[in-house]
DNA sequence: CTGAAAGCGCTAACAA
DNA sequence: TTGTTAGCGCTTTCAG
């Protein structure tokens, strides 16, 4: 990260910005300064405002928050001198008063990844309906980074919390949430602790995909998922076992691998499987665990000497899944969906609901697209 | 499990706070609550503390700021009884009292976008790296909205702003950036306002993306891009255009369609420009104006009547684009970049540089693919 | 090494 | 309709 933005074309000539507003009567306040922006000029305060415009404080407030019982004249006056000044008020002080902080915190993996940032933005959706604002932070998948996002959001008071979990340990928000903090979990549980989550049905999820390749022939098939700390992998795991036994078919120990999403191990286990090298032999389709994976596996059966040798169902759908050749199946999962369900079970406990914790689980949807009918060869 | 605590019915609405002095030496931390949980459970606060630590407020507060000059001991029982209460510290007092709240503020059109995910990751790494929290908000293209969010991160005293316009006009900040906080615009410029900004090369880019159209074979090349009021929209054009002109070719109104990228509208202007309605001949290849147009765009070729029938370059690289067929020929931007540059500008602004603004410019990449290499037809 | 007192800028509760 | 007085929970200053 040290690439320093570039030798700059440095813009035109001589930014001269307008002197601050005066401060409360005195001499123009600020000295001028240079092209650049100035750090850590002073605000005008209320009491400033109150002070140019000749009135008390409190008839400032009223104004700023626009509370009855203030003449026009004298609003009129204030507004004057809030522009004047370029008053904006603190909302730190605010909050430190009323106690209140009209934002919610969101953690998760990683704002860039496709499955994610719709999420985000179906919380800031929600957030936004009820006037909060989204302060959002990524945890890369680390616990340690989880929790120090999660507890800098609680000293910043927000109101609530909707995390994608990364650690699986949550008792550190036990003090949090017993404080008031309304706690959220999506897309995985929490550990050791009780709250409100919504999830996809993961195992069932991964268990039809699987069984579909099954009803197209296939006996062989490989699994790759994300790791094995990540409840979601696990799930699928499970539902991909469940539906090998279901159909009565064995499962070697090479036909599985789980691991960080990492386009070379993907591509290294799947290399692997398809030549059976580990003991099983060769698979015949392959059962992806998330759409990193899959975005993978795509390339890997894209090499021209693989060339629609394996079937292929992706969990997660991904923009473009039906323009590839074949086309990809997948099991669909509706991010957007998850995160509106979860910002509005936040919100619910945030307007006071105190039963007892819930889970929401939302289904899968099976798209099959070309991928995942190929039969096995011969 | 030390799970949740206890089911139990909550202290009910209005359950009033203990004074601050009963608390001290009452009973053990939190009260007992609900399954669910509770809602503004009052927080212990350093008095509460220090009264149970049976030391001086300073004291506490050297304790969890880490302070020198505290003896082990007394930090010893400090700990215990941060633990105890469930005890962290209130940020809003802390940045009332102190000034700076260590977060920055990022505005952009929609968290959602691929283009502008990788941007918005990118600057909260930066914002990680120097210890702030990144806090976002998406304007939805719309101005009123990017206004008001500026302005809400702007009460909430953020050090400082990224903003990806969607407003044309931004001297409503003029007083915030007089009075310290520090701004950066990227993907677009600022309007009437002089700040550090950073672009890339929408002209240049576009003109070689056209250009390596016409040096295959096409005369007749539709431009379908976003709102005119976006200015990378009409950066974008006037870079086909001063490729047309350069190679001496006319362009017919006709082939030239700027729009919101709702693919319905897309769809509509490509269908008009294939067809040659509208006047002038219908073209044999397209340049469209960002990511989200261009698979648009290739959802339209793909459609079997078309197939391969006209050639295309899109601005803003995507994933997958090398994977379709044909393989899709962009002129590619590095938004993680983008957003990295603006971030370090940021941080330089608040490090205390006061130069002049800068503007940095980054440059695009044409990679070739193949769906810009389709000759005309005959 | 430790603590008491004075605010940071705002809002709540009362007067006037 | 308006103003005054207390704090919110913390850090700063300065004195022990």
């Amino acid at each position: 990260m040290a690439d320093t933005p570039a030798p700059a074309r440095s813009a035109g000539p001589g930014a001269s910005r307008p002197a601050a507003s005066a401060r409360s009567g005195g001499p123009e306040a600020a000295a001028p300064r240079a092209g650049g922006q100035r750090r850590h000029a002073s605000r005008p305060t209320m009491k400033d405002v109150a002070a140019r415009a000749g009135v008390g404080l409190k008839t400032v407030s009223r104004v700023v928050n626009e509370e009855a019982g203030v003449s026009t004249d004298t609003e009129r006056r204030v507004q004057e001198a809030i522009t004047a000044l370029g008053f904006r008020r603190n909302d730190s002080a605010r909050v430190l008063r009323k106690g209140s902080t009209a934002s919610v915190g969101l953690i998760l993996e990683d704002l860039a990844d496709p499955f994610y940032a719709p999420l985000s933005r179906a919380v800031e959706e929600v957030a936004r309906a009820h006037g909060a604002l989204l302060i959002n932070g990524s945890s890369a998948e680390d616990p340690a980074r989880e929790r120090e996002l999660a507890l800098a959001l609680c000293a910043r008071r927000v109101d609530g919390l909707v995390i994608v979990p990364a650690s699986e340990d949550h008792r550190y928000l036990a003090p949090e949430i017993a404080a008031g903090i309304a706690t959220v979990f999506v897309d995985r549980p929490p550990g050791h602790i009780k709250a409100d989550m919504v999830l996809s049905e993961s195992f069932d999820g991964a268990r039809s995909g699987v069984a579909h390749l099954i009803a197209h022939g296939h006996r062989r098939i490989g699994f790759i998922g994300d790791q094995p700390r990540i409840h979601t992998a696990r799930e699928r795991l499970r539902g991909y076992r469940a539906a090998m036994a279901e159909a009565g078919l064995p499962v070697a120990d090479s036909w599985v691998a789980l691991g960080g999403t990492e386009p070379d191990r993907v591509r290294a286990d799947a290399a692997r499987m398809l030549e059976g090298q580990g003991g099983g032999e060769p698979v015949t389709a392959f059962f992806s665990g998330n759409n990193r994976v899959t975005v993978t596996l795509v390339r890997v059966l894209a090499a021209p000497e693989r060339r629609g040798r394996a079937a292929l169902v992706g969990f997660d759908d991904f923009e473009l899944a039906d323009l590839l050749s074949p086309p990809v199946t997948v099991v669909a999962q509706n991010p957007a969906d998850l995160g509106r369900s979860a910002a509005q079970l936040l919100f619910r406990r945030l307007a006071g609901a105190d039963d007892e914790p819930r889970t929401v689980c939302r289904p899968t949807r099976l798209i099959a697209r070309g991928s995942g009918e190929i039969p096995p060869p011969r």
